[in-house]
DNA sequence: TTCTGTTTACCAAAGG
DNA sequence: CCTTTGGTAAACAGAA
């Protein structure tokens, strides 16, 4: 594996938190969500600074993930063995980054919970997670080609942290989108469809195997990027996420991503839907709102968050707000 | 036992 | 300056 020449950077530790890691992480599975283990190892795949003291990051990474609101614990289905639940990215927190750092977030990121009125457990927003992924999966199912959006749009409907609509250009999702690359020069988008309601273990593997390229101080990368890529690699360690994703941003304004995210299907990316652990429950049947892959924000940008998805109001996205600390 | 997950504490750096 | 955020250590409990 390793890649004999270049590991200039790929000692260094990268720039990024460790909440970044595990979004990144996270964002990059078909699911939205893995398991603790899977974290692990996307992060030590991809950067070889964190192959060694495993010790000590690895609990900073639990501690990390306990500790932030952003991260939002899954449980495990009976027929889905294990250790450990997935985690999955609080939907709400896409704008985290939004100042371009991954080093340093905007803010906190708070969940209120709605003192009286709520049902306000993660366990919610969990089931709402893995019902969205259901529907999608029966969509899919029932259309055939048809690419439902990702979870996290979908759940950001309506949701309360997102005042101003969609703008998030530093979504995780989008700056994993831009980067990655699929080996045929194919932008991988993170924007996937949901085949399923838990990531089967061999997507998750192929998904390894074909992301991760495209970062600077990754492990095995080198020369990846194609000219196509927005930013210029030229001489910065870390420019892929560093200093030219700001201006780059920035200069379109706040409310609006200046690059487009990638929407496109990608249809190589997409496991083509293997055999499910778990027959696709026909009781979703009510039609899946919201699932018109025409634009996750070509539609949202101006219109209410809210408008798509009504039939599915959220029951987490009431009683999850950010907040300041 | 090992792995996960939670929690507390302390410190350093960044940011206002 | 003070506050916030991030990194680390560590103790601890529970699950596989």
């Amino acid at each position: 594996m390793p890649r004999p020449g270049r590991n200039t950077y790929s000692d260094q530790k990268p720039p990024y938190s460790y909440i970044s890691l595990t979004a990144m992480a996270i964002q990059s599975s078909p699911e939205k969500m893995l398991p603790l283990s899977e974290i692990y190892k996307f992060i030590m795949d991809r950067f070889p600074y964190y192959r060694e003291n495993t010790q000590r990051w690895q609990n900073s990474l639990r501690h990390n993930l306990s500790f932030n609101d952003c991260f939002i614990k899954i449980p495990r289905r009976p027929d889905q063995p294990g250790k450990g639940s997935f985690w999955a990215l609080h939907p709400s927190c896409g704008d985290m980054f939004e100042n371009g750092s991954f080093l340093r977030r905007r803010k906190r990121f708070k969940v209120l919970k709605s003192d009286h009125l709520a049902p306000s457990k993660p366990a919610d927003a969990a089931q709402y997670l893995q019902q969205q992924a259901k529907l999608r999966l029966s969509a899919l199912a029932a259309s055939g080609t048809h690419l439902p959006q990702m979870p996290a749009a979908a759940y950001n409907l309506g949701g309360v942290a997102q005042p101003s609509g969609f703008k998030h250009p530093f979504a995780i999702e989008n700056i994993i989108a831009r980067e990655y690359k699929m080996p045929g020069g194919l932008a991988f988008s993170a924007m996937q469809p949901v085949p399923a309601a838990y990531p089967l273990p061999n997507q998750l593997t192929s998904m390894g195997s074909s992301l991760g390229t495209g970062w600077p101080h990754v492990y095995g990368s080198a020369g990846m990027l194609d000219s196509a890529t927005p930013i210029s690699m030229a001489s910065g360690d870390y420019s892929a996420y560093g200093v030219p994703l700001k201006p780059l941003c920035h200069a379109a304004g706040q409310t609006l991503p200046a690059i487009p995210v990638p929407i496109k299907p990608a249809p190589a990316a997409v496991p083509a839907l293997p055999a499910l652990p778990a027959p696709i429950p026909s009781l979703l049947s009510h039609s899946p709102p919201s699932l018109s892959p025409t634009s996750s924000q070509t539609a949202t940008s101006q219109s209410s968050p809210a408008t798509p998805s009504e039939t599915l109001t959220s029951p987490a996205s009431a009683l999850l707000s950010v907040a300041v600390h």
